[in-house]
DNA sequence: CAGTGAGCGAGCTTCCGCTTGACTT
C-alpha cells in the first residue's frame, strides 16, 4: 500500500477515487507543527531556555522550536501508523510556501529523513494526478526556508510589538504584521473622515422636452464652469487651479426662474464607443466583495456558506487568489452558456483571466461550480446557500461571454448664457449583462434620444439642491477584503480572521455593514504609527513578500534577512519605544481621547471620562461631548451589560446622581 | 463583628497561516 498526504479531505477523496486500490490517500489538515503556544509541553532542551515562551532563539540563528499541534493529535497519531505500514509515502500538500513546509514537517513527524518524496500537482485530473506521483522530487528546503522566515518574522513582530501596548495601555491587546497593517488603513481612513470639511454647492437640473425627454444638469454659465463635489479639497476650499464658479442659493434661485420660461439648443453631441468586459471568475477576496454587495452577506457569513456549499462538492476550494478555470471548467462553462444563452454569447476562444495580484500564490484555481456545474434552480439548495451559489455560477458563466457593447453620448445645450449638460449609455449588445451585472445600480444612466446639433427643445421642470462634498467612504468588509489583497497584507484563508480579530479587540466594529475604528482603534493605531512605524507601513508586506522570494530561489540568506528585519529594524525601535499611554486630538470638539486600562476615555478642560461602549468616533460632536461630560448622555443601543448579573448593584448605581458611565472592563477608565 | 470599599500587588494578555470536525452552551 502506498500513502499520500493532502492537505484538505475533500482532495483525499477525489484523488483516492482516480489511484483506486493500492493506495491510501490522507487529509493532514493543514499545518501539523508550530511555534509553541502557551500551554504547549516543550521538548526537555528547551524547557529553560530563555526564549521558550517566544519559541525562536534569536542569539542561535532564530532557530524555531517546533511542536506538534494539539489540535492535530489524532490526525498525527493516524498518519504514522499508516506510514509504517506503507510501502511508499508521498507528501502532496498544495504547491506553494506554506505547502511545501507542511510537506517537511510531516517528513519530520513520520520519520522520512531527507529524501521524503515530494509531489504537487496544478489541477486535480486523474491524468495529473497519475503523472505527478510518477515523478515525485525532493523536498525544497529554500522554499521551506521562505516559509520559516515568514512564521518567524510574524513570531517576533506579534510578540515583541503586543507587550509594548499591555504597558502603554493596558488591556490584552496585540498587534502584527497584518492586523496592525489592516487597522492603520482603516485608521487613516477613519482620519481623513474626521478632518473633512463638507462644502455646500448648489446644483440646478432640468428636464429637456424632446421625444422622448431626458434630464440635464446646468454646468456653466457664461462659459464658466460651475463646481461640482469635485471641486473642493478635503478642507472645504475650491481647489485654487480651476477656473470655476460657485452657485448659491440665490443665484439657483434666479436660474430656476430663467431656465422655466426658456428654450435650449443643442451644441454639441458626442458619441464614443462602450466596451465592458466580464469580470473574471471568482477569488477568495471577489466573493467577499461580490456576495457583500450584492446579497448583503457579512465576511464570516459568506466563509461559512461558502463553506457547505464546499463540503457539498458544489463549488471548488474557497481560499484561492487565483482567477485561472481549468480547460475542463471552461468548456463546461462554455456549454452552460451555450445551452442558455444561445451560441452567440461565446467569444470564438474561452476567456483565460491573469491574476492582478503578483503576491498570489496561485496554488488553487477560481472559486467555481464544481464537477458537472449543476444548474442553481437544480442544486436542490434554497435561501442563502442558493443565493450563493447562484453567484459563484452565473459569475464563471459570465467570465466566458462576450462583452457588452454599446455607446455613449454626451450632449450639451445651450440656453442663452446657460450651458446644460446630460449623458446616457446604450448597450446595443448586453453580452454578459444578460447574466451578471457588476454595474452600481444608482450609477445607471439615462437613454438619450438621437440628437442633432442645432435641434431646439423646450424646457421644463427647472429644480434646484443643495448638494455637499462627502469625505472619502468607508469601508465594507467586502471591500476591505479586495483592499487587505491589493496591499498584499494577510492570504485568502486569513481576511476573514482578520476582520474577527480586529472586531474581538474592539479596534474596530460593524454600523450599517460599515467599518468603523473605534476610539481604542484610532488610539493604537497613533501610538503604534509612532513608536514602530516600520510595522504599520503598508509597504512592509509587499517588501517582505520579494525579500521571501529571494529566499526561496536561494539568492538571500534567512538569517542574513531576519538580521535585518529584526535585530536592525524592529526590536531597536521596540526597546525605544515609550510606554506612555497614547493620546488622539479631537480638534473639532477641544477634546482628546486618552486611554487607562485598555478603556479608551475623552478628556476635555480637565474633565475626563470613560467612553461608554459603542460610542464610535463619529458620534463625537460636540452636543454629544457636552452631555458626556456633563453625565447627561444616553447610550445609543441598549446592549447586554455584565451587570444585570448583578441587581441590587445595577440598581444602587443607577440611583447615585453623578456616577460616570461604566466602562465594561474591570479598571477604572480615564479620569482628569 | 460583619460587611464594604480603597488601595495595592500579582498574574495575565500576544503573532500568521494551513485545514476541518469535535467539542460545549
Amino acid at each position: 500500500m502506498k500513502l499520500l498526504i493532502v492537505e484538505s479531505p475533500a482532495k483525499a477523496r477525489k484523488i483516492q477515487s482516480y489511484l483506486g486500490s493500492g493506495w491510501q490517500v490522507r487529509a493532514c489538515l493543514g499545518h501539523v507543527r508550530d511555534l509553541p503556544t502557551k500551554g504547549d509541553t516543550l521538548p526537555d532542551k528547551y524547557k529553560d531556555a530563555s526564549f521558550a515562551q517566544l519559541g525562536v532563539d534569536v542569539n542561535n540563528n532564530y532557530t524555531p522550536i517546533y511542536v506538534a499541534r494539539k489540535d492535530k493529535a489524532q490526525t498525527i497519531k493516524d498518519l504514522k501508523a499508516l506510514a509504517k505500514s506503507a510501502e511508499a509515502v508521498y507528501l502532496a500538500a498544495d504547491p506553494d510556501r506554506e505547502g511545501e513546509s507542511i510537506a517537511w514537517h510531516l517528513s519530520v513527524l513520520l520519520g522520512l529523513g531527507k529524501d521524503a518524496q515530494r509531489v504537487t500537482y496544478q489541477e486535480i485530473t486523474e491524468r495529473a494526478i497519475r503523472q505527478a506521483v510518477a515523478s515525485p522530487r525532493t523536498i525544497d528546503f529554500h522554499l521551506v526556508a521562505a516559509q520559516e522566515t515568514r512564521r518567524v518574522l510574524d513570531r517576533l513582530a506579534g510578540y515583541g510589538v503586543s507587550p509594548l501596548l499591555w504597558k502603554a495601555v493596558g488591556g490584552p491587546q496585540s498587534a502584527g504584521r497584518v492586523q496592525s497593517a489592516a487597522l492603520m488603513l482603516l485608521a487613516q481612513r477613519e482620519q481623513s473622515r474626521l478632518r473633512f470639511v463638507p462644502s455646500a454647492f448648489w446644483r440646478v437640473g432640468v428636464m429637456v422636452e424632446s421625444q422622448p425627454p431626458f434630464s440635464a444638469v446646468v454646468s456653466a454659465l457664461k462659459d464658466i464652469p460651475l463646481a461640482t463635489a469635485a471641486s473642493f479639497t478635503a478642507t472645504g476650499a475650491l481647489k485654487s487651479e480651476l477656473n470655476v464658479a460657485q452657485l448659491d442659493a440665490e443665484k439657483a434661485k434666479q436660474l430656476v426662474a430663467y431656465l422655466d420660461r426658456q428654450q435650449a439648443v443643442v451644441r454639441d453631441v458626442t458619441v464614443s464607443p462602450v466596451v465592458r468586459r466580464p469580470p473574471p471568475p471568482l477569488t477568495t477576496s471577489g466573493l467577499q466583495q461580490a456576495a457583500n454587495a450584492k446579497l448583503k452577506f457579512g465576511a464570516a457569513q459568506v466563509t461559512k456558506l461558502a463553506q457547505a456549499l464546499y463540503e457539498a462538492g458544489l463549488i471548488t476550494y474557497i481560499r484561492t487568489d487565483s482567477p485561472h478555470l481549468s480547460d475542463e471548467a471552461m468548456t463546461l462553462a462554455r456549454e452552460a452558456v451555450a445551452t442558455r444563452f444561445g451560441p452567440d454569447a461565446l467569444p470564438r476562444e474561452g476567456r483565460q483571466y491573469a491574476t492582478r495580484n503578483k503576491d498570489a500564490q496561485e496554488a488553487h484555481e477560481a472559486i467555481r461550480p464544481a464537477g458537472k456545474f449543476v444548474a442553481p434552480e437544480q442544486s436542490g439548495l434554497s435561501g442563502d446557500e442558493l443565493a450563493l451559489y447562484r453567484l459563484v455560477y452565473d459569475r464563471t458563466l459570465a467570465s466566458q461571454m462576450r462583452d457588452a457593447v454599446g455607446s455613449k453620448t454626451a450632449v450639451t445645450l445651450q440656453a442663452g448664457q446657460v450651458t446644460l449638460s446630460a449623458s446616457g449609455v446604450v448597450l446595443n449588445e448586453k453580452g454578459f449583462t444578460a447574466l451578471y451585472d457588476d454595474q452600481d445600480k444608482n450609477d445607471e444612466e439615462q437613454r438619450l434620444p438621437a440628437l442633432k446639433i442645432g435641434d431646439r427643445f423646450p424646457l421644463k421642470d427647472a429644480k434646484a439642491e443643495e448638494k455637499k462634498s462627502s469625505p472619502p467612504g468607508r469601508f465594507t468588509e467586502g471591500k476591505f477584503v479586495q483592499v487587505m489583497e491589493k496591499a498584499g497584507i494577510g492570504r485568502p484563508s486569513t481576511y476573514g480572521a482578520t476582520l474577527e480579530t480586529l472586531q474581538r479587540r474592539q479596534y474596530v466594529a460593524l454600523k450599517n455593514r460599515q467599518l468603523h475604528v473605534t476610539p481604542l482603534g484610532l488610539l493604537i493605531a497613533s501610538y503604534l504609527m509612532k513608536q514602530v512605524p516600520q510595522l504599520v507601513n503598508a509597504e512592509f508586506t509587499a517588501q517582505m513578500e520579494s525579500d521571501l522570494d529571494l529566499i526561496a530561489s536561494g539568492k538571500l540568506g534567512r538569517v542574513a534577512y531576519l538580521d535585518r528585519i529584526w535585530k536592525g529594524t524592529l526590536d531597536p525601535a521596540i526597546h525605544a519605544a515609550q510606554l506612555t499611554a497614547p493620546r488622539f486630538e479631537l480638534p473639532h470638539v477641544g477634546a482628546v481621547l486618552e486611554v487607562r486600562g485598555g478603556v479608551a476615555g475623552l478628556v476635555k478642560d480637565g474633565k475626563g471620562l470613560a467612553l461608554p461602549e459603542g460610542v464610535l468616533p463619529e458620534d463625537l460632536t460636540e452636543p454629544v461631548v457636552t452631555a458626556l461630560l456633563s453625565g447627561t448622555f444616553k447610550a445609543p443601543a441598549a446592549q447586554k451589560s455584565p451587570t444585570a448579573k448583578r441587581p441590587a448593584k445595577a440598581a444602587k448605581a443607577a440611583k447615585e446622581p453623578k456616577t460616570t458611565p461604566a466602562p465594561r472592563r474591570k479598571r477604572k477608565g480615564a479620569g482628569a
